[in-house]
DNA sequence: TCCTTTCCTACTGGAAAAGTATGATTTATG
DNA sequence: CATAAATCATACTTTTCCAGTAGGAAAGGA
C-alpha cells in the first residue's frame, strides 16, 4: 500500500483544520473524536506537521492547532510527504533513496517513472480546498 | 511502497520471456541469472503466474517456461496483480477489501479514487511490448 | 537409472506499521 | 498559587508483512 494510516490521519487532521479555519485554535482531542482516530497516535502524527511548519500551535489550557496558510495553498502531496517521506510507487524511483545500478538496463524502470509521474501529478495538483469542494459538489449531485 | 519485489520480479520474468518468445521454453535458472534474482524466490513467484494461467511450463530435463499470448496482449497490470493482489494506493479503494463505513462522510475518499484511477490507467494501458519498445527508443535517442 | 528441471510447502529473520503507555512542559483560570 | 487541560517528547509493544531460505517430491529426457 502506498499511503498508510499515518498519511491518512495527517490529511484528515488538516482537512478538519481547514473546515474550522476561522474558529481560532482547534483542540486535537476534539478532532480525534470527530474523525474517529486514536488521540495519542494523532498527537504523534501531528508533531511531524508541526516540525515541518505546516501548522502552528499553542499549549496550555486553551491550546490547540491552526493552519498557517489558506486551505487552497496546501497540496495534499506536501502534507502526506511529511509523514510518508518521498512518495513513490516503487523503491526504484525514490528521490531520497539510493540509485539502482541496474537502472540503465532495466526494462521496468520507465514504467515506474510513468507511474510516479501520474501519481505525483494528482498529489501536487490537489489542494485541501479541493477535497472540501469535491464533497460539497457531491452533496449537490445527490 | 505500492509495488514490492514480488511484482517487480514477476514483471522482469515476463519481460525476459517476451524477449525470447521465439526460443521455445526458457529455463528459470537462466532468467534468474540474467535478471540477477534469487532462483528459489523466483520459483515461488512464478508459481503464481502459472496458476493464473499467464505462462505455460514443462518439467524435466528440457523444461522451462513460455508465454501463452503475444507480449502486446499482456498488460503490466494483469501481471503485477497476480502477485500483489488488487493494486490500490490506499486500503480504502481496494476492490477485494472491505468497504469503509466512513466512506460517505470521508473527505479523502475522492482523492483515493482519483489516485487509483491515475495508477490503473497506466497499468492497464501499458503492455509488455511497450516496455520493450521504450527501451529500444531509449537506445536510439542516446 | 540418473540428471535436470519444475513444483510444493514449511520455516525464518528482519523491518515496518500501528498503536500504547508514561510522563514532562506549558498556560489559562479559579 | 494550585489545578486542570492542553501540547510535547520518548520508549515500548504488538502485529503484520516482506523477502528469502530450505528441503524435498514429481516429471521428463537421455
Amino acid at each position: 500500500m502506498l499511503i498508510t494510516s499515518k498519511g491518512k490521519n495527517a490529511l484528515k487532521f488538516m482537512v478538519n483544520l481547514s473546515l474550522h479555519k476561522d474558529s481560532g485554535y482547534m483542540k486535537l482531542k476534539k478532532i480525534a473524536l470527530e474523525e474517529e482516530l486514536s488521540e495519542k497516535y494523532l498527537e504523534q502524527i501531528v508533531s511531524y506537521l508541526l516540525k515541518a511548519g505546516k501548522v502552528r500551535s499553542t499549549r496550555g489550557n486553551n491550546g490547540g492547532y491552526q493552519l498557517i496558510k489558506e486551505p487552497k495553498d496546501y497540496t495534499v502531496g506536501e502534507i502526506i510527504k511529511c509523514l510518508e517521506g518521498d512518495l513513490a510507487p516503487s523503491e526504484c524511483v525514490r528521490r531520497d533513496g539510493p540509485i539502482c545500478e541496474r537502472r540503465e538496463k532495466c526494462f521496468c524502470y520507465p514504467l515506474w517513472e510513468k507511474l510516479d509521474l501520474a501519481l505525483n501529478e494528482v498529489l501536487e495538483q490537489t489542494t485541501l480546498q479541493d477535497l472540501i469542494d469535491w464533497k460539497i459538489n457531491d452533496k449537490k449531485g445527490a
